[in-house]
DNA sequence: TCAAGCTGTCCTATTGATGGCACAGCTTTC
DNA sequence: GAAAGCTGTGCCATCAATAGGACAGCTTGA
C-alpha cells in the first residue's frame, strides 16, 4: 500500500524528485515542534530507511541536511541525537505591534535597500492602489535585518506623487510609514492579508535561503481619509526569524463570548542564548555588507 | 569540512535539484507580484530556455506546473498566457474570528477525523500545556473542508482529564473549543504564534498538495484561569484557500498613534463570484492523473 | 572481553531528471 | 495561401539521485 504507492494522490506534476529532501523536511518538523524532543536518539538510518521505504543512502543526506542546519548531532558508533535547541523564531511582532516596529529588544536592526525606481503600475496595482489612469509608482525593495542577518524581504509600491516626498536615502534608514506621516500625509484606514508562499530565486537569495523554503507573506495596503491608497507592501519572513504572536483573552458574557486582543509587554526575554555558529557562519560567508 | 555530498553549501544550494522547480517558482513570483500581468503572453518556451539556460523539457516542466494552479493557460500555435485574477483565497477568516469560526458565507464545511488517540506527550507538550507528570494527553488529528475541499489540517492535543469529557463523534462535528466550554470547562486565555511551514507528506496527502508546499500555520494553546492548558492546536492551512485578514484603522493622538484591529461585517462579499474553472479543471484533472 | 549496533565510507545497478533534437498541428500575420 | 512562430509530442543521450550492498571503526552493554 504504502511502497511504492507513497506518490499516489498528491497533486501536480510527476514525482517528487527529492525524496532525500522529503525526509529531511518531515524530521526537520517533528524535531521542530517538539515531537521528538531534545536529546532523543533518533532512529538508526537502516531502520529509517526501512520505515519510510528509502535507501540509507537517502536516509543519510537527510541526516547530514539536519546536521548541516544544527538540529542534529551524529555520534559514530553511538546513534544520531536531537539537538536542544534555540527553538522558536528570534524575533517575535505582537499583534498590535504588526503595523509599527518590531519589537527591539535591544538589538540592531539594519535596512538594506535592494531597489528604487519610478515605474508603471501593474493592473493589480492600479486597483489595490486606486490609481489615477497613467499614475506612475515608486517600487522599492527592502530587506530587513536583525543582528546582520535577514528575516524580512519587503516590496512597497506607492503613488509617484506621495513617493517623491521623501529620498531614497530616507528610505534606507527609516520606516515607509514614518516617513510618510512625516510628511504630514495621513494613513487612516489599512488592510492586511497574511498568508503563505515559497520562496523564489531572488528571495532566498535575499533572505539566505534555499529556494522552495517557506515564507509568511503579509500584503497591507494603507489608505488615507479619503480613500485613497497611499502605500501597497509585500512582505515575506523568514518564519525561523520572524513570526507573528498574540495573546488573546476571552471575554464577553456567556451567550457572546469571543476573543479580544491583549497587550503584550513590550520587551520579551532575548531568549538568543547562543546563536548556532553554523548561522553565523553561514551569515558571514554571505556578505559583509554594512559595517 | 562538508564531506563531498552534493548539498555541500549549507543553504544556499550551490547545486540546484530541481531547475523546474526553482523556474516554476521564479514565474510563479513574476505572475503573482503583477510583474508579468494578466493576459500578457510569456515569452516562448525555447526563448525561455535559452534565457535561463536550460532545456526546453524543463520549461515545459515548469509551465506545467503553473498551469496545474492555474496561473497561465497554454494556447497551441499561439503562446502561452498570464490568466486574469489569480485569485485569493477562498475561505478568509477575519481576525477577530480567528478563535471562533470561520466566515461561512453560505458554503459547506466538514470536519473529517483522521485520527484519535490517547497518547504520552511529548517534552514540548509537557511544558506547554504544563501538564502534571505522567499526564497523559489526548492527540486528535482533523481536515476541514470548504465545498468539498480540504483547507486545514489539524492537530490537537488536550489533557486526557479534559478529553473525556467529550466523544470522538462529538470532535467530528462539533468545534474543540465548544465541546470545552459545554462540559464547563473555562478557556481564560490564549496565545497564537503564526508562521509558515512546508507541508510533509501526510498534511501533503490529506490537504490535497504536494510535498513541500508552503503552509500558513498557527500554534494556538488555551489556558483556564489557573493557567493550567486544556488545549493545544497546531493548525496548517492551504494559503490558497484560506488566509487571514484584517482591517485596522489609525488610532490615538499624533504623539502616540497606532493601529487597532477593525470589526469586519460579517459576511464579506463572496468575491467568489464564480468559482475559478480552472480550480474546477484542476479538480478534475488532479484526479485523472493519479497513477 | 565480546557481541551487538551504530555511523562513516566505498562500491555498483537502476531509475529519474535534464538536455537536445525532430516533427506534427495549430494560430497568427503578411 | 504561404510563411513564421507557437505549443504538443516523441525520441535518444547524459548525468544526477536513489537503491542495495559490503566493510571498517567506533560505542555501548552484557
Amino acid at each position: 500500500m504504502s511502497k511504492h504507492t507513497i506518490w499516489d494522490g498528491p497533486l501536480v506534476s510527476s514525482v517528487e524528485p527529492l525524496k532525500a529532501r522529503r525526509l529531511f523536511l518531515l524530521l526537520r518538523d517533528r524535531i521542530l515542534s517538539g515531537d521528538i524532543g531534545p536529546n532523543t536518539r533518533l532512529p538508526s538510518e537502516p531502520l529509517l530507511a526501512q520505515e519510510h521505504g528509502v535507501s540509507r543512502v537517502t536516509v543519510r543526506r537527510a541526516l547530514d541536511k539536519l546536521a548541516d542546519e544544527g538540529l542534529i548531532e551524529r555520534r559514530p558508533g553511538s546513534g544520531t541525537f536531537v539537538n536542544t535547541r534555540p527553538t522558536s523564531a528570534q524575533v517575535t511582532a505582537d499583534f498590535s505591534n504588526v503595523l509599527t516596529h518590531l519589537v527591539e529588544m535591544g538589538r540592531r536592526t539594519d535596512v538594506k535597500l535592494i531597489s528604487f525606481a519610478y515605474m508603471a503600475p501593474t493592473p493589480a496595482l492600479t486597483s489595490d492602489l486606486k490609481l489615477q489612469p497613467g499614475e506612475r509608482v515608486q517600487r522599492s525593495v527592502r530587506v530587513r535585518l536583525i543582528d546582520g542577518q535577514p528575516f524580512s524581504y519587503l516590496i512597497t509600491h506607492v503613488p509617484e506623487r506621495i513617493g517623491i516626498s521623501y529620498s531614497e536615502a530616507d528610505l534606507a534608514s527609516t520606516p515607509l510609514l514614518e516617513l510618510l506621516e512625516r510628511s504630514g500625509i495621513v494613513a487612516e484606514r489599512a488592510q492586511q492579508i497574511i498568508g503563505a508562499t515559497l520562496a523564489g530565486p531572488e528571495v532566498a537569495a535575499a533572505l539566505d535561503l534555499e529556494i522552495g523554503a517557506a515564507l509568511l507573506s503579509m500584503t497591507r495596503i494603507v489608505y488615507d481619509p479619503s480613500g485613497r491608497g497611499i502605500e501597497h507592501l509585500q512582505a515575506l519572513y523568514r518564519p525561523d526569524r520572524y513570526s507573528l504572536n498574540m495573546d488573546l483573552i476571552r471575554t464577553g458574557a456567556n451567550g457572546a463570548r469571543r476573543w479580544s486582543p491583549v497587550e503584550r509587554p513590550r520587551v520579551s526575554t532575548p531568549k538568543t542564548k547562543s546563536i548556532p555558529k553554523t548561522r553565523v557562519n553561514r551569515v558571514s560567508i554571505q556578505r559583509r555588507t554594512t559595517r
